[in-house]
RNA sequence: GCGGAUGUGGCGAAAUGGCAGACGCAGGGGACUUAAAAUCCCCUGGCCGCAAGGCCGUGCGGGUUCGAGUCCCGCCAUCCGCACCA
């Protein structure tokens, strides 16, 4: 396609420069004072005026995900969720809501800091080069995002609040009985804690967020350690490389306690079923008791969680993970030895070892009994590494008969199987069944559960272990507490710094807010240490306070920015809150007594952050939430995960493959409209789909017949013959370019208006339910229409262009500055700010309707009909209709179904 | 294994239980042109038929209904999560 379809690439700039310039999508805060000239004050009747949250119309936020300004740049994966987030913005914006659209970085991250590494470079340096791509890329396309709220992770006015933020939570605990976090000072302390030190340590251990010795994914060649949800197949999410288990100091948050809150909560928001499930999943809970077992001839108890208590009687062994802390303490003198044998395998065993590769249960013998509560059954204790030392107690009791992994180890280590549970179909084999069914052999000397299904057995047993102080009913989660700290450079430093107390120990300590933001020092070499210090160890001075004291060394994950940014995008330049209160309840609050959305009313992105970010961002709203900051319990009210864009060949687009489409590349060609129009005439927003040249010709062309629709082909063809003598002046010669003289100032006839407001009413039917596809198509059948008529009303082509505005804006301005020029009106009204046109029903009735005639549910003929016809005209109508008549000959008429406006069905037999 | 989603022309897709395939791509034919590109017009699910028209058709098998792509039951396939979670 050689010929250009319209000069885009003078039109777009053209556009992108005014809206600068003008700052026309700038969104005002409750106090902002509105410029006389701002086309939003004078829509809304505030311009010249201080805004208040009272004369503010209803907000709209809708919030991208921020990308990682990667070094190699924009992906086309990218403007699909900024385009269709885009498209409601300006359509929110005409139909007269003040709506918030910005766009960051999430600029903190491994690839500027790997390449520091190897270069030296400092990431700063990369990360800036990168940001300005990007930049450069987003902006091409025209989005309508509020500029003058663009926000960096790594920009220190920024992290200075994130660091703030993690002193709040490092400065509240979680109090059970209220169920909210709660500031620190009021925690309770117990009275044996009669000194500072052990106040001290009390509180240290109730924080929200705390230090661990516990083991940790350590990946070596990263040279940090990751989270769980970092870990994939025992590889780093990032890279691939091996992750091996390590016990080190780390910093965890208390994200476990909000659990409850955190699947609760889920029923708060309108996100897809699917996603909601991955969320649940992932917090995985499961209700069940812990019953304490006591070791015989010790005065040591094992505590095991079950969700199938009812089983008690069944339990024929039990497990202990390898790195439970009661292994070395019962394992008898023989056998002390094959257990630590047993223990050192199974702790280099990588957690792929463990899982995938593991078909063949391994374990060993501590050489200890138990004492099963329920009879007083003597019970061998061994260590496998089935069971996983982080979820539950690290120690289950064994029921083979109704559990596969148990029943597999009773099998290769010869263990006895006892039923307990029958199946209630008698043909099923009680061994290995897991479901319920009724309790059979499971009667003691004081309690007998026998005949009762499982769930009245369960009860039974709880209530019986919980009077006997032998259990309790629990809920377990499979939510570990969030690994916060990395051995990086290229994060937000802790604002923490470490001291000895009275008795030499180390303890932490919180910096003053006075003393943020932290910045991280200057470094030659980003490496960590020969000691696996991280790099931050290496700035010495930088470490070592004049008193002696000294920072820590750890830096944040790179979820920590992107936990509260769209908290700031609400209020970017404060330099004394992170946000400020009345900004915050104007753009999150649910207005009491209103309809309008609290939270994000719709927030944009990738399944990818599906888990991590969604849950890590919730659980930092809820803490800020508790502590007063924040007015929503949730930060996200609806939110939609765009599909990925495969390449052309349908596959997952990669540089290996040589299938990825560079956005650079099809903006050149087809320019911004065409590449915005192309993404979102694709299919539906949420699938997954492939990427098609061809589609983008088609929808370039489209916009070519709006272009042609609009202007005289004669001066056209003037333009570019001027335009090929003298290229530089070019964009002078676009405004010589005249509207086509059928374009008139006239009345619109009544086909014509139908057409329109049949557009309108589908176009705005389809952008509330995020339709984007089908709203162009419409579009695209209304233009086909207006191609052919003789005369083009300009009050008709002007309310299309409004319509087409979200969608491609930059065409639509530069047609509707030219009808405007057309009719004399000056100054040309804002195309942005211009009110939504709203579809006359009346317009799109009907006379006469097209009715389709069935015979025994079969399309037989079509009849025309006027529109008035009662059901029994239809009837008679449709039994003598031409084509309907053969298949009615000889038959008897059972029953006629009419269905007004649509259809006859005549039953015959 | 568990959970979620999706299966419709050659392709991307569209259809409040009511004319399946809108819109676009690709393909075919025509107009314009010295010619090509661009543009404009027409055709285009499969099978049978000169045609009129008929039959079949929304992953597969059942069911509900006057009527099912759509609702119910049971399978199959693909994709995405999670996965020794007691």
């Amino acid at each position: 396609m050689s010929r250009r379809q319209y000069p885009f690439h003078v039109i777009e700039p053209k556009w992108q420069h005014r809206w600068e310039s003008e700052q026309t999508f700038r969104a005002w805060n409750p106090g902002d004072a509105i410029p006389a000239t701002h086309p939003f004050g004078i829509r809304h009747a505030l311009d010249g005026q201080q805004a208040t949250t009272g004369a503010l119309p209803p907000k709209y936020y809708i919030l991208d995900m921020f990308p990682y300004p990667s070094g190699a740049g924009l992906h086309v994966g990218h403007p699909e969720g900024y385009t269709a987030t885009d498209i409601l913005a300006r359509y929110r914006r005409a139909v007269g809501r003040n709506v918030l659209h910005p766009m960051g970085w999430d600029s903190f991250g491994l690839p500027a800091e790997q390449y520091a590494v190897k270069t030296g470079q400092h990431p700063r340096k990369t990360t800036e080069t990168n940001i300005a791509n990007f930049t450069r890329q987003i902006r091409s396309l025209g989005f309508s995002y509020d500029w003058s709220r663009e926000i960096a992770t790594t920009d220190p006015e920024y992290f200075k609040w994130t660091q703030w933020i993690f002193l709040q939570i490092y400065n509240a605990w979680f109090n059970p009985e209220t169920n909210r976090a709660e500031p620190i000072g009021t925690l309770i302390f117990p009275a044996d804690c009669d000194t500072e030190d052990k106040r001290r340590a009390h509180r240290d251990s109730k924080r929200l967020a705390f230090v661990s010795e516990a083991p940790v994914n350590w990946c070596p060649e990263l040279g940090t350690v990751l989270a769980n949800e970092e870990v994939i197949d025992g590889k780093s999410e990032v890279g691939g490389f091996p992750v091996i288990r390590k016990p080190m100091r780390q910093w965890m948050l208390r994200i476990t306690s909000f659990a409850e809150r955190l699947l609760a909560d889920l029923d708060l928001l309108e996100w897809t079923e699917s996603l909601k499930e991955m969320q649940r999943n992932w917090i995985g809970r499961s209700e069940g008791a812990w019953v304490d077992f006591q070791v015989e001839g010790s005065a040591s108890k094992i505590t095991v969680f079950t969700t199938r208590p009812d089983t008690l009687f069944g339990a024929t062994y039990m497990v202990l993970s390898p790195e439970h802390r009661l292994v070395a303490d019962i394992s008898t003198a023989g056998q002390q030895e094959a257990v630590r044998k047993y223990q050192a395998t199974a702790a280099a065993r990588s957690d792929l070892d463990r899982t995938e590769l593991a078909k063949e249960k391994t374990g060993e013998f501590t050489g200890a009994y138990a004492i099963n509560p329920v009879n007083g059954a003597r019970i061998p204790i061994w260590i496998a590494d089935y069971v996983l030392a982080s979820y539950g107690t690290g120690a289950i009791m064994a029921v083979p008969a109704h559990d596969e992994r148990d029943l597999e180890f009773a099998e290769a280590f010869d263990l006895p199987v006892l039923q307990v549970v029958q199946p209630s179909d008698e043909k099923k084999d009680w061994r290995g069944f897991c479901d319920e069914g009724t309790a059979v052999n499971s009667a003691g000397a004081e309690i007998n559960l026998n005949g009762l299904p499982t769930v009245a057995a369960k009860k039974k047993i709880t209530e019986w272990l919980e009077a006997k102080g032998l259990g309790k009913k629990t809920i377990n989660y499979k939510l570990r507490d969030w690994l916060f700290s990395r051995q990086r450079y290229w994060g937000e430093p802790f604002p923490i710094i470490w001291r000895r107390d009275t008795s030499g120990n180390l303890f932490h300590e919180a910096l003053p807010e006075s003393a943020l933001p932290l910045l991280p020092p200057t470094l030659e070499d980003y490496k960590p240490t020969a000691e696996g210090l991280p790099p931050l160890a290496r700035a010495k001075e930088w470490v070592t306070l004049p008193d002696g004291a000294v920072r820590e060394t750890n830096t944040m994950p790179q979820w920590a920015g992107s936990c509260w940014y769209y908290l700031r995008y609400l209020d970017t330049k404060n330099a004394g809150a992170f946000v400020a209160r009345d900004a915050e309840a104007y753009w999150m609050g649910g207005q009491a007594g209103s309809t309008v959305t609290p939270g994000v009313d719709l927030y944009v992105g990738g399944t990818e952050h599906a888990v991590l970010h969604l849950l890590y961002a919730r659980f930092w709203h809820k803490v800020l939430f508790d502590l007063g900051h924040v007015s929503t319990p949730e930060p996200f009210f609806k939110l939609v995960n765009q599909g990925l864009i495969l390449g052309e060949d349908g596959v997952k687009m990669s540089k290996s493959r040589g299938n990825v489409v560079n956005p650079d590349d099809v903006l050149g060609e087809f320019g911004a409209d065409a590449f915005r129009l192309y993404e979102m005439f694709m299919g539906p927003l949420q699938e997954v789909k492939p990427w098609n040249t061809r589609g983008v010709e088609g929808v370039y062309r489209f916009l070519g017949r709006v272009w042609r629709l609009f202007v005289d082909e004669k001066s056209e063809t003037d333009y570019e013959l001027k335009t090929a003598v003298n290229p530089d002046a070019e964009s002078g010669f676009v405004a010589d370019i005249r509207l086509d003289p059928r374009l008139r100032d006239v009345p619109a006839t009544a086909p014509q208006l139908k057409a329109l407001h049949a557009c309108i009413r589908k176009v705005t039917e389809d952008l509330d339910g995020l339709r984007f596809n089908t709203a162009i198509s419409a579009m695209m059948m209304f233009i086909n229409e207006a191609m052919t008529w003789e005369t083009r009303p300009v009050i008709v082509l002007k309310t299309f262009l409004q319509l087409l505005a979200p969608f491609a804006p930059h065409l639509a301005e530069e047609l509707w500055e030219k009808v405007h020029g057309l009719v004399g009106v000056s100054p040309v009204p804002s195309l942005t700010y211009s009110a939504w046109p709203v579809f006359d029903p009346a317009l799109l009735v009907e006379d006469t309707l097209e009715i389709a005639v069935q015979v025994n549910g079969k399309v037989r003929d079509v009849i025309r009909v006027p529109a008035a016809a009662t059901p029994a005209d239809l009837e008679a109508a449709a039994l003598v209709a031409e084509k309907a008549r053969p298949f009615l000959e000889a038959k008897t008429v059972r029953k006629i179904i009419v269905v007004p406006k649509k259809l006859v069905n005549i039953v015959v037999g």
